[in-house]
DNA sequence: TGTACATCAGTGAACGCGCGTTCACTGATGTAC
DNA sequence: TGTACATCAGTGAACGCGCGTTCACTGATGTAC
């Protein structure tokens, strides 16, 4: 790699951190390559060595985020200590899914909130690294049902067929995965996602004090409902 | 009513219809005082007879979309032909809460999902409209659990103390709401909101076809895990 | 019923500002021989 | 190792555009006597 690529590369990513600097401050919809040049010290019109357009950048800015998010999960799960234990680790990666929303408000809400007024993600670049972060769930849960662990509810092999005739549900299922372990996920990432938004957006703010431990309850209270139980529950 | 005031009632309500069809345009972000006036064919000057600012009008609009969404959410209730049906007036009244948001999707983001840049909800003005859509659901719950339908499950009767210690649950509880309730209203909202987020914003669409159904599951799921099942299940 | 005056919705010009994008250019870095 | 040339990051000026807000004003509507 020439002094040139690496000064290139490192130019690359001063672009996106400060880009990330100014949501924090002003919100996903303020992205400007103005504000972003005229912080790094360069004139605008140099930016277009890096992004052929403000879309551009918004789209790279979207897939680092899918996987910064999915990294976190990925890491979280592979550091933990019990690999059989599928509720510790379920309930270790959901915490710390939440934690990376807090810590990374504007990725998170970049990803999940609003769209950008006047911008419309080409999915062929979004959906793969999408696609990652609900991987990283589904993959412990099926292995904590092939592990005769997880023993879904009644209800979730009684679903209407379809529920689930999408593409990427069908492609799922096609890999392998059991309907009612793909229905589970979607019904546990629906509940965390609800609690998360209502907690980023400060609409719980007045009502719920200590929103960790009632977000730990929900994730619990799914588990359990389902036959997974952490072997110590003092954790 | 003079013909002036008249006039000015009408011009008012256009002011925020408009600014209301912009939004959904572009975004919730993409408010402009020139356009809206561009719009209307009047001047930009002119519109500052009615709002004193962007910001104004910005709170204006949300405090209008909570008001929308309670009045709908109570509309639905009281429409309802069984008060007894403690469970039917739920599903009836969650329903509609879905369907609000989307058939106005821009109003329910604009209270709901990301915060406009630059502009910050003064409190005091918007949170008396907000609190009246909780109230609609936490009447029906506190209802069905006074008449001994509503049976919470033992888990919110033992949350730790420390999770409704701010002023609006306090508020609710000194009202005479009892505990559980309030938490029950809670996970219920949370959840419901959670899978709204994720279909208003795309995405379930690759994964979940019929979204309604998985909604309706979810509703029902809760209420029947705390002893409300509908005295009809064919609706 | 008619007149004098007050109210106030809306105008038009101007303010200073920031935006994304294009273009021809300079000058340092890297490559081939 | 030295030279000629190609690459390409970044500049500076310019493009046309939209933004929120202020100000002194006009002219229709409403009110008091």
């Amino acid at each position: 790699m020439n002094r040139r690529e690496r000064l290139r590369e490192s130019t690359l990513e001063e672009i996106k951190t400060i880009a990330g600097q100014q949501m924090a401050e002003q919100g996903t919809a303020a992205i400007s390559l103005n504000a972003i040049a005229r912080q790094m010290g360069m004139t605008t019109p140099a930016l277009y060595r890096y992004f052929s357009s403000r879309d551009e950048l918004i789209t790279a800015l979207i897939v680092d985020a899918y996987n910064a998010q999915a990294s976190a999960l990925e890491t979280a799960d592979a550091s933990f200590s019990l690999p059989d234990d599928y509720a510790g680790r379920l309930l270790s990666v959901l915490l710390v899914y939440r934690r990376w929303a807090l810590e990374n408000p504007v990725a998170f809400s970049l990803i999940y909130g609003s769209p950008i007024p006047g911008y419309h993600a080409p999915a062929e670049r979004t959906a793969p690294a999408a696609r990652r972060n609900f991987a990283v769930i589904l993959g412990i849960l099926n292995a904590a049902y092939q592990a005769g662990v997880l023993r879904p509810t009644e209800r979730y092999f009684q679903l209407p067929p379809a529920l689930l005739d999408r593409p990427d549900a069908q492609q799922l299922l096609s890999d392998g995965l059991p309907v009612p372990v793909l229905y589970l996920g979607l019904v546990g990432w629906s509940r965390i996602h609800g609690l998360i938004m209502l907690e980023l957006f400060h609409h719980l703010d007045t009502l719920v004090g200590d929103l960790k431990t009632f977000y730990k309850g929900e994730v619990l209270e799914l588990l359990a409902a389902n036959g997974l139980v952490p072997p110590d529950r003092n954790s």
